[in-house]
DNA sequence: CAAAAACGTTGCGGTAGAGCAATGTTTAAG
DNA sequence: CTTAAACATTGCTCTACCGCAACGTTTTTG
């Protein structure tokens, strides 16, 4: 159950067994259906989730009703609403699984006294931190000011799984684009 | 020379006087002039930056030659080309005194090391980057799928100092739309 | 395995914003 | 203070993308 977390943390902090079988009980298994919400925009996120399979999608709902998806965790990702998880205010983002999922979930606050009191917690948290960040910047430079079809060029290159493992949908909603617009530009490639 | 940086650190972390005055000296100052260009694309960013007066601006060009801003850095505020700064890669955004500035200076080697020594500028950190990520999240999800109209009255809210303080050209940038467009935006207000 | 629902494709028309050029205005520099 | 340069505005045209509708295909579910 906690094989793919340790060789996770192994490979990112080199923590030994030992530390790790002290923070390990803190995360609680969690299977999700396919598209079973886990957080719903309006809610506080309370929780910290890695992938143990399956993929979780992060969106929002734009006032025109079109979703809005900023990432995909698939297996060996950490992924919660940052932003709400961080100064606990309202979501505005949703959680859904888009696969039948099995999810170790960790609350906020073991997870912060993790991070306050293990060295390598904390490291991990520093690193999902800039990961996030710098997946966040890569994404305005490297889509905006672009066509569609620059666009999802950019995404063959860096991000071919979501491409091979997602649907039309998916990748229009992650784009910012309809399926229209996607269906019509896959056909030019 | 060191009180906006007190100021700033004593209100997010409670520092005392003594233990800041361990940290100051790192703090190198460096005065620019208008429009001078700290750094350039493709160099390695080797420094973070804390404003004490004056404006940085943080941008990239993108393939058709357009400016496309991603943050100001205006007084009491720390910026760095932090992607480049944390994988030590070379940059894809140049960074640019706006107006003549007073700048502190902070190299990155003793940036990580207070960072992993002093637990206030740890947690600085850790809010820096946090802010950083929540900052970029609310602009992907506040700015997308939105017309540049509605960018425009976002900004109006969230950001006014913007509006107030730039020229159009520079907003434009940071709107990601043309002046032009904001120009015709603006008589539509 | 059959019916329904979700998804993907394609054509047509509409629109927001870009590019360019012309002109007026503000800022900067000698 | 004067001249040049940068910036702002506005009209015209063009294009990328959207919305909708119609139709075919795949997936889900009872």
């Amino acid at each position: 159950m906690y094989e793919l977390l340790f060789k996770y943390l192994q490979n990112k902090t080199g923590i030994s067994e030992k530390n790790f079988s002290e923070c390990s009980p803190y995360f609680k298994l969690k299977e999700v259906k396919k598209n079973e919400i886990i957080l719903r925009e309006g809610e506080v996120c309370r929780s910290n989730y890695f992938v143990n399979n399956g993929c979780l999608k992060f969106y929002s709902i734009n006032d025109e009703g079109h979703q809005l998806t900023r990432y995909f965790a698939f297996e060996s990702k950490f992924g919660t609403a940052l932003s709400s998880l961080i100064d606990q205010k309202p979501s505005f983002e949703y959680i859904q699984a888009i696969e039948k999922s099995e999810l170790l979930m960790i609350s906020r606050q073991d997870f912060f006294q993790l991070v306050n009191t293990v060295p390598q917690i904390n490291t991990i948290y520093r690193d999902i931190l800039e990961m996030a960040y710098v997946t966040s910047q890569k994404r305005i430079y490297g889509l905006q000011g672009k066509t569609a079809l620059d666009q999802l060029k950019w995404l063959m290159e860096y991000q071919p799984k979501i491409l091979s493992r997602l649907s039309n949908k998916e990748i229009a909603s992650y784009l910012g684009i309809t399926p229209f617009t996607l269906s019509r530009l896959k056909s030019q490639l």
